[in-house]
DNA sequence: GTGATGACGCAGT
DNA sequence: GACTGCGCCATCA
């Protein structure tokens, strides 16, 4: 039961390594947890609002920057909004400065 | 057990 | 660079 989805827990966790301001993609985690299928960390995602430690959904985007789950949220700007407050520009649901805010799992601070 | 759906990704046009 | 179609694997009806 519970251990089936442990993968669900181990997406919440990558997700929570985010560090402030940057972000990720369901690709990286769905590659770094060998999930094989972006797919899956969305479907995780989508599961986290029953986890206690509330995770940090909005640092999750998909490849081309967009907030493609931000409807998922309490209001379909809110996404944004905690974004922006990061320090992170958003603009037409996309990340201007995607790819230095990107950040992958297992790299860490690989770079700054 | 089968069919359809989904917070995506990639290749082709 | 943007859009379309197909594939990915797990969950729901």
């Amino acid at each position: 039961m519970s251990e089936k989805k442990n993968y669900y827990k181990q997406v919440y966790q990558v997700t929570r390594e985010i560090p402030r301001g940057r972000v990720t993609t369901y690709g990286f985690i769905a590659d770094y947890l060998a999930l094989g299928s972006a797919r899956m960390v969305g479907w995780a995602l989508n599961n986290c609002g029953t986890e206690s430690p509330a995770v940090p959904a909005h640092r999750v985007v998909n490849r081309k920057g967009e907030l493609s789950g931000r409807v998922f949220f309490a209001t379909p700007t809110l996404m944004q909004e905690l974004l922006e407050a990061e320090g992170i520009v958003v603009e037409n649901d996309r990340i201007l400065n995607f790819k230095e805010v990107l950040w992958k799992p297992a790299y860490e601070e690989e770079e700054d």
